[in-house]
DNA sequence: TATGAATGAGGATTCATTCAT
DNA sequence: AATGAATGAATCCTCATTCAT
């Protein structure tokens, strides 16, 4: 009988979706251990049990959300790039998944975006690094001849705030329907930017 | 006497100065009135003397602050792009007075552009919105054949996403020099993003 | 089988040890279950099957452990007492007693010693407390008439004191090597003390 | 008007009363900054008003209970040495002002001398000390040739254990009327201890 | 006998805010 | 205008203990 195992593992979920959800409205050191608990329907206490050791608790909930969240992320961005060549579609690719992810799941992608800043510190430069896979896939266009050199760092760092801002914040541009309808137009866009 | 009023209008400064640097530093939840007050030399009582309504002190620092760098960063904006005709130098007017105001009071600028989400429901969108003012002038390019039309409301999320980033945080990026050196190359980046 | 019974001794045992450990060094109320049961390799739910008793596992545990510790140290001083006649010899075979166990055991006499007031309302006066083992002694040299009569409580107390402070806190003192090597002089000095 | 910083050291002094009161009764661990205010008369909140500043509120109440009950007892103590020559004067005049502030004040000697351990790294050997105190009349003596050398350390140590003892627990010994009845009997048995 | 997830009460502490001075 | 002591609610977190497995 695995019963005691998958009780504990659904437990932890739903204390991951309450937090995702109130990290999300009111930011991390807005949202209470009291309210995402009771959104779990879990007593306060429960909270500690999953996520602690080194670590204080809600930090710990929070860095483990985000990193979980960041690297899936980054992998998604990275394979889907991958089946492509051209700059153009692998752009279409990577901010389609990106997208696409959010409509998914947008309280999961809002807050890895929206807390990145906090968790920087820890931040390692890997692989499953979303910053490091659009900084790879220009890099290699540069190399390829697709669109003219000058600083990777400054052009990576509008790629990546031109896709996130929507991301960011659909309620504020009052984006309409599905955000992954928005994809083909922000990656020509993109591609544009880079001078292709 | 004008002395009075000076001194009053002094105190005021040093705890605007203070509560900025906080707010960058930690968020407007996490900065404390007590470190605020402390920073600024003056007791937590006074806090209280300068930023009051209705018994909601913080906020109403948090919103006063943030609302007087919105328009007066929306308001530069406008007075630059005002002075060109073409895009292409709108924007470069537009990104330099920004990144510039950067290099003077980055507190300021990165304050105002990263706690613009939590004052978005009080944000009336006047001239003196950022937003707004890039809207137009995108607006105004497209009707004057400049560029090709096209999901308004998406390019200019796409525009202020990429400018913005690079504010948001240079440390992530690890820019160097004054981030003004880096308006040229970022405007005509969008330029090119629009399609010109 | 026996085996069931030596490992459930066995597991008792390495609770006690690991209580012993956080009790000397935190007190009993700053020793908290969680902490002692990882050191001991038992599961918290385990301190409970082995010291239950009308619902107050820690209590239990402490008091078990001072019980035992007490009375076998208050039976080894009065067997040692037993075995002279003179006050000055008494003296000196109950102090070796005591600080020759702290060299063996220095957690176990600690505890019984520093945790004393805490348990003293349960305490019953019998022959196994050291107390009345001294109080029996100088008693009985007073009826000798090796020592001056007078204040059998006071002086009870002062020798009490006097022996048990270089117990307390070895570290306090800074007294160096085992204990025992202490224990003549402090006998000769504790029968001076009463006037022998 | 002084009447404000009179007000604030009325509340400090029912503050350290109280938690004196608790400190005795359960021990620092196991009192409680609820039931401390409450006995003060004062909010939760108002304990951090008064010890905070580097210290972490309850330690730091503590600690400041502590250091000043130390250095004032063992001031006591050295003024009255002091007044006489002989060990044996020095002696009664040491013992009877404890005792004498234990009558006074209970709490604050019990407290003082039951929590010394727990203070002990943060302790200098000043003057103030009463260790040092007794260790600097014992090693007068000897250089007078009053009482004969030998470890200074575990003298030390025996003459306040033995002093300490009847302080650290009247109700154990059942010791009855004011302890500085005590203190001539106690003098005259620890100058015996020491050789005299 | 042993586990460890779950609990709920209670721990210390910080907070924004008020108000007599 | 300015102070800072005082408040009480809310914060995160730890605790001893229970119980289904």
């Amino acid at each position: 009988m695995e019963r005691r195992a998958e009780r504990t593992a659904e437990t932890r979920r739903r204390i991951e979706r309450a937090a995702l959800k109130y990290f999300v409205e009111k930011g991390i050191e807005g949202a209470s251990i009291r309210e995402i608990s009771r959104e779990a329907g879990v007593s306060q206490g429960a909270m500690y049990v999953h996520f602690t050791e080194k670590g204080n608790g809600k930090n710990q909930l929070a860095w483990e959300l985000f990193i979980a969240g960041w690297n899936e992320i980054g992998d998604g961005m990275r394979r889907a790039a991958q089946k492509h060549k051209k700059l153009r579609d692998k752009m279409r690719a990577m901010i389609e998944f990106v997208y696409r992810r959010y409509d998914e799941d947008s309280d999961l992608v809002t807050y890895v975006f929206r807390s990145r800043h906090e968790h920087l510190k820890r931040l390692p430069a890997t692989r499953g690094n979303p910053y490091t896979v659009f900084r790879m896939v220009i890099a290699d266009a540069i190399r390829r001849g697709e669109i003219p050199p000058g600083d990777l760092e400054l052009k990576t760092s509008l790629i990546v705030g031109a896709i996130v801002q929507p991301v960011d914040s659909k309620i504020l541009f009052r984006l309409e329907g599905p955000l992954s309808k928005s994809a083909p137009l922000t990656a020509d866009c993109c591609t544009r930017l880079l001078g292709a």
